[in-house]
DNA sequence: TGTACATCAGTGAACGCGCGTTCACTGATGTAC
DNA sequence: TGTACATCAGTGAACGCGCGTTCACTGATGTAC
């Protein structure tokens, strides 16, 4: 709580202290547990001053969701790493670091993905949302290349399959949840098997089977 | 509304009442829109009334999605038709039955996947989840023993790889949701491409390429 | 068939609580000259 | 370098509201005999 210690009649830097806030709040009690009052709570400062920042919890949770996808498409390009040392692989890399995401921030992924915001609260919010989809779409062609030009499928179809899996494995086995279903595998485990099975029915098989 | 027409002092299916509410209420509002006293209200009951019934909101939700898997189970089970006419054109009619599932009752997918109930909230919750999926596993085993003993992946991941890849259209895509993601074709044949290609890496491709 | 009684489902009034929101305010910061 | 002033971020007190929960109660239902 260095974000917290000494300070005068101005915080300094409500702003940020608040989004941590919620980001704490969303991890504590989840998404129903982000409430105004308690952000400001957390942040040490009177119930009406996040108002001077934020037109109400929405606007608040809007901009939690914007630095996740911020953060989220920097994972994505950082694993794409302009598909070195080879499409595949590197493809590979990015569902990794989807799940990656997913269980290391999962209070950013709630906000992001189960806060039931509309995409386009704020331009900046769906652009973001946009920015860090790319990432996919950018690996998506790259790998379709890869494809004889006939019968190829068009990669934004590939681009969705691959986010709708990563997205489904996430959800539904990705977060730390205890009680959450057992699984045999690790959900890392459990994608990896799948894209490459899907790349497999693509043609793009390693000639493995 | 006939479930509140005319009535004396007992209302006779409270019970029942406060299910529909609560589905009406997400309908509406959204998870975080269920209110104890607000599903009272709209039973047309005091708000000391649901207490006979339920022990708080977490309990009427966990019958809501109790309910909500049955039904699932249901509409699944009879997709998949024991397998009928052949066991890949079956096992297609289950994932378009998955999607058609959270596209008509998008308030009961919500109340079952995204309402952060601990799945052992109750023993009947987690059976009914148990129970849907299992309907699943029985059409994953069904096609992986079409497959050459050698290799065969083990049915309970292509389940799972399955039942990830529908929730995830179905959780970006599948809900009526205005304002969500725009796709350039319906998530149903997303979901059914997917699959398809799938199957194809697992070596049951319909020789179409 | 009737009566007494136990059981049960819903009442309504009350309470404490936390949240959202407004308001006139005040302390701090920065800037013009 | 100093001073006056505008701007801005946070205060704290107040309010109305809806929710959760408890309580002694009462009207209806069913059952024993």
């Amino acid at each position: 709580m260095s974000w917290h210690e000494r300070r005068g009649y101005h915080h300094g830097n409500l702003r940020e202290a608040l989004i941590k806030a919620a980001l704490n709040l969303i991890g504590e009690k989840g998404l129903g547990g982000v409430t105004f009052a308690e952000a400001a709570r957390a942040a040490g400062v009177s119930p009406a001053a996040p108002y001077r920042h934020f037109r109400d919890r929405d606007a608040l949770m809007a901009e939690v969701a914007r630095q996740g996808f911020e953060r989220f498409e920097a994972m994505l390009t950082a694993a794409w790493n302009g598909g070195r040392p080879e499409p595949l692989k590197a493809f590979e890399n990015v569902g990794r670091a989807y799940l990656a995401f997913a269980r290391s921030e999962p209070a950013y992924y709630a906000a992001m993905f189960e806060a039931g915001l509309p995409p386009d609260a704020s331009a900046e919010l769906r652009e973001a949302g946009e920015r860090a989809y790319s990432v996919l779409r950018t690996a998506s062609d790259a790998v379709c290349a890869l494809l004889p030009k006939e019968g190829r499928p068009p990669a934004s179809m590939v681009s969705l399959h691959v986010w709708s899996l990563a997205h489904g494995v996430a959800s539904l086995f990705g977060r730390g949840d205890p009680g959450r279903r057992k699984l045999p595998m690790t959900p890392e485990e459990l994608l990896e098997a799948g894209v490459l099975i899907y790349l497999q029915g693509l043609g793009l098989g390693e000639s493995k089977r």
